[in-house]
DNA sequence: CACACCTTGTACCGATCGGTACAAGCGGCA
DNA sequence: TGCCGCTTGTACCGATCGGTACAAGGTGTG
């Protein structure tokens, strides 16, 4: 089934294209991590690698948008949800290991590329975020406000764990987010 | 004067870096920006793009380091060192329509081949930064916690404005830094 | 004017880029 | 067994990659 083969090498040309960005991202890589010979990558991306980015994109949005940003936005009690966001997003960035492709799409010429994709990407966190937050009780602009500050510093630490090539880097942040959003709720003592 | 070129150069080739990344900055638009042929190129820069790279990165390490890191250590009012780094970053980044070329090379695969200096960038800003908020009263722990906050926030904000191509993000995260920095101090009503 | 030297444009190198064409190989089905 | 169609490896395309070689052009000095 091409579905199949398709959606199977997905998260291996993901790793490619978080590792050396778009441009960086070739298809000898792409075709080695993914097992597959060029025929193969071209049966399942006829659009060739620009569609191969875009599915990636698609599966990255899918996969927020379910983990992370329906539940902030419908979770009955937003601070589960939030508290959710926190570690599904230390667990899917590997604790500072892995970088955000999104990101680094942002950052190089990817973004003319995708703009449309990446804003969205971060436009729905925002809004996901700050609904949660007037939700638990934050008045319409400090809620607005820090949830782009909250979005903001996850992009931040990751560039700074993988910048100092310290990890730990992203759970501290990670951890002072925390009782940003969530006060009052006593924190782990760090790991 | 060979010298006089090759400086003359460093700026266009950081501009090329910066929006593309270096895998993504190519000899032609590295040639095309700085209004040099090829053979202009090699002249200046026997070593090639790595060369040219490191050319680019010693000079930011020298701005940050004149502009940013020494008053933040010596100055004698650390209130006004701090105060300077918000509006030096402010103007160095345009108010968030560039993006850090620091940030962008750890990010991708640029990483591995500047790994040094990029984590020296970093660590270096977070020391000095932290070195004047102890002399502002904050505790050893707190200063340094914070200043590696601010620092990871200046980076999301970049990244943050970049992808929802909406520059004032960063401004907006560089008041809410001011707040957290310099308590007490009124902010500007926003621009 | 002539010489020497620094600078630069240009042609060229092998390698690799993204992408295409296509024929051999392989499966299921009768 | 023979057939058919999906899958895939491989050869190949023009363009561009980073880098080298070198000769023409410009400049300062005598």
């Amino acid at each position: 089934m091409a579905q199949t083969a398709r959606e199977a090498a997905i998260p291996a040309l993901a790793e490619v294209f978080r590792e050396h960005g778009y441009e960086g991202a070739s298809l000898a890589l792409l075709g080695a991590r993914a097992g597959l010979g060029k025929g193969s990558l071209y049966h399942a991306f006829p659009g060739g690698k620009a569609e191969m980015a875009q599915a990636v994109l698609d599966a990255i949005e899918t996969w927020f948008e379910t983990r992370i940003y329906a539940p902030l936005r419908d979770e009955p009690d937003p601070r589960a949800a939030i508290r959710r966001m926190l570690s599904e997003t230390e667990t899917y960035f590997r604790s500072g290991g892995r970088a955000c492709l999104v990101g680094a799409f942002a950052l190089t010429e990817g973004r003319d590329r995708f703009a449309e994709r990446i804003a969205r990407y971060f436009a729905a966190w925002c809004e996901a975020l700050a609904r949660a937050l007037r939700r638990d009780g934050w008045a319409e602009a400090e809620a607005a406000d820090l949830a782009e500050e909250a979005v903001s510093a996850i992009q931040g630490g990751l560039v700074l764990a993988r910048a100092l090539g310290d990890p730990a880097a992203f759970g501290r942040m990670l951890a002072r987010l925390r009782a940003r959003l969530i006060p009052g709720e006593a924190a782990e003592p760090g790991g």
